[in-house]
DNA sequence: CTGTATGCAAACGTTTTGCATGCGA
DNA sequence: TCGCATGCAAAACGTTTGCATACAG
């Protein structure tokens, strides 16, 4: 239980490996959802009836920090987490939003065409912007089966 | 004046062209930035004192809606607001943000590339989810030349 | 004239902060 | 033990809403 990937982070970033966020990383583990803060509270309240709300964004942020989630906004005002890629089977993908229901599809078509631009252009980017790249992101926007429905 | 392409949205939406309305196009107009509500807000108030800050949220939900500027968010809770593309010498871009200092570089290398996979992965998703797609981002993470030196 | 657009103030929901206590290493 | 981590309550922040007034078409 000691020998995650996550775990030596938290050890390389000098920080703790505690009860509330070893909760946290499971609940994202078990998931392929982009959880909000409310969904991961909840979730955790259920292990720990005493679990305060404010660790869980500490947690989120330090997780977020030392890389182990990634943190997304698609617009709803509500901050979402995912685990990066390297954990489970949680492969390399991308996302589809519908503008209207907020409704969020993964997808993870043309990824080894994607990679090969991504990779060129993060070079050079790097190189233009003197950046340290860490990672990117695409988002589809559009309006999804249902809500074409209603819209006009 | 009264022949831009976004007067003409405003009157096919059935909306009508007011000063404050103006004033808002006039900011996004002369500006690459990516310029946040408040942004907007206090230049605004150079050229009309007594606008008010509600009036440039609507504004801007308004000008969303009928494609008139695209709403970004770049993680630091802020929507920030750019005008679409069609406008100005405002090209196809998309945008590399230090995830330290949360500054925002646009850029628009292999863009040739880029579109054609866009397009290619576009087609694919629509169909695959009955999508009607209309846009798409690209968000390269990373840390900028002068953070790296306060990073570790 | 009619109804959309505005500005103010007050409400909202999410996230952050201060502080005393708990607990991992 | 020592200092990071926690939980609570309260504050902060960006944004939204209700309502009376102003103004475009």
């Amino acid at each position: 239980m000691n020998d995650t990937w996550w775990h030596n982070r938290f050890l390389s970033a000098g920080c703790r490996m505690t009860a509330p966020r070893e909760i946290v990383i499971n609940i994202l583990l078990k998931t392929n959802k982009h959880l909000s803060v409310e969904d991961i509270y909840l979730k955790a309240l259920k292990v720990n009836p005493t679990i305060g709300l404010t660790t869980i964004y500490r947690t989120l942020d330090l997780l977020t920090q030392i890389g182990v989630v990634q943190k997304f906004d698609f617009g709803d005002r509500k901050a979402r987490y995912e685990m990066t890629n390297e954990s489970r089977d949680n492969e390399h993908h991308h996302h589809l939003i519908c503008v209207h229901c907020k409704k969020i599809i993964n997808y993870n078509d043309y990824v080894d065409e994607e990679l090969q631009l991504m990779r060129k252009t993060e070079e050079a980017l790097s190189k233009k912007h003197n950046f340290k790249i860490t990672h990117h992101t695409i988002h589809f926007y559009g309006v999804c089966e249902k809500c074409q429905k209603f819209i006009e």
